[in-house]
DNA sequence: CGCATTATGTTTACAGTGATAACATGTCCG
DNA sequence: CGGACATGTTATCACTGTAAACATAATGCG
């Protein structure tokens, strides 16, 4: 593109045809779009347009649009996760902190409905345990030392896992429904979810009733 | 899906115009190749295609794609419900009976993983709750009659909707996790979850610990 | 320093998509 | 019978992801 008319460029060293760093701005980009939820899909073009640059420059650096999504998604996982961090030292721990993080992550999902939504469908297999950005105290870590604190310890690991499941599940399926607009979106529901506990418990085969 | 395959309508107006009943017969090949779940986004030209149709056919029976998605999302709603109502059947109704259709709606979920996606995306605001096919016994209503009866009675009405909606929330979760490949799909877990018992119960404002 | 190699970005092109408009044809009803 | 209307088709457009060929900048080696 010669008309330079609207230069885009937020990095100073800008010289025309080599952008200082494509590939982050790229990813900035995308996860700027994906923010502004305005697009249900965000498309390369699109992307590629916001920086500036031509629509085939992506390739230079993502194999296609999948991988540029994960990247996203691991953006998006590591801010849910300090998202839930941060909540949890806010409520003091605890088993209310542990609430907190939940609720954290109900909030996260409808603030970002696009980006949660690709987030979810786009992580690698197996995502939130890989070690892709375990690094640091990440959501999956905090949530599993959170149920060995929270459940009986003859439950075992076994227990421990299910307990995970199930919080996650918890937390998921209601962000989800508001996502989809099953269920009103409220604070005051998340609140709600917030200050209720839940147990769950194998009952052995026996009669109903 | 039966009713319409074979058994054509007695009454007069499906006589053969070109395509016979064109507008059955897209639903019906939207639907199958929702469930085939090979195209990740099944298009309008594929179904056109299917039928044996030219593409833009399809807008003389739906405006655009999403009126499309949305009677699709409503099929596969009824079946969902269906399929929970039989397991409580099977299951001899009760609390194991209530199990049972939270097995269901997670079965049935990753055995039609792209139509249930596409099936809650595109659900209508409110959908589950929606009269549009409220002439069965449809999930929301069972449910509903199912929490009654597991919630304490001073639990009152905004008990019995909490309710319903961390159990739905539970069970959606666990198939969106799933369905995410965030958790390994497998029959056992689903078995455990069933003969799982949750409890939620509000915890009064109080020091952690 | 000069030049070849490589990294990076551009242009061109293609197949596929949803959608609109103009057209053609079959069906039905007065 | 003949027009009115419902249904299906043929262009056509704007948009997408992606590949191939090309152009330019940065880099390294003689």
């Amino acid at each position: 593109m010669s008309d330079n008319a609207n230069s885009v460029n937020m990095t100073a060293p800008s010289r025309g045809y080599h952008h200082g760093d494509l590939r982050a701005a790229l990813l900035d980009a995308g996860l700027d779009l994906l923010k502004s939820g305005s697009a249900e899909t965000l498309s390369l073009r699109e992307v590629a347009r916001r920086v500036g640059v031509s629509p085939t420059a992506v390739y230079r650096h993502f194999p296609d649009k999948a991988a540029l999504l994960k990247e996203l998604c691991i953006r998006g996982a590591l801010e849910l996760a300090q998202a839930q961090a941060q909540a949890m030292k806010a409520a003091g721990g605890g088993r209310k902190g542990f609430a907190a993080t939940g609720g954290a992550y109900i909030r996260y999902a409808v603030a970002n409905p696009v980006l949660f939504r690709i987030m979810m469908a786009n992580m690698p297999p197996g995502g939130f345990f890989s070690s892709d950005f375990s690094d640091d105290q990440v959501g999956i870590q905090m949530l599993r030392d959170n149920i060995i604190s929270l459940v009986p310890k003859e439950a075992g690991e076994e227990g421990v896992l299910f307990g995970m499941l199930m919080s996650w599940a918890q937390v998921h399926g209601l962000s989800m429904l508001m996502l989809d607009g099953q269920v009103p979106v409220s604070e005051e529901t998340i609140k709600a979810f917030e200050s209720s506990r839940l147990e769950f418990r194998f009952v052995p085969d026996q009669p109903s009733e």
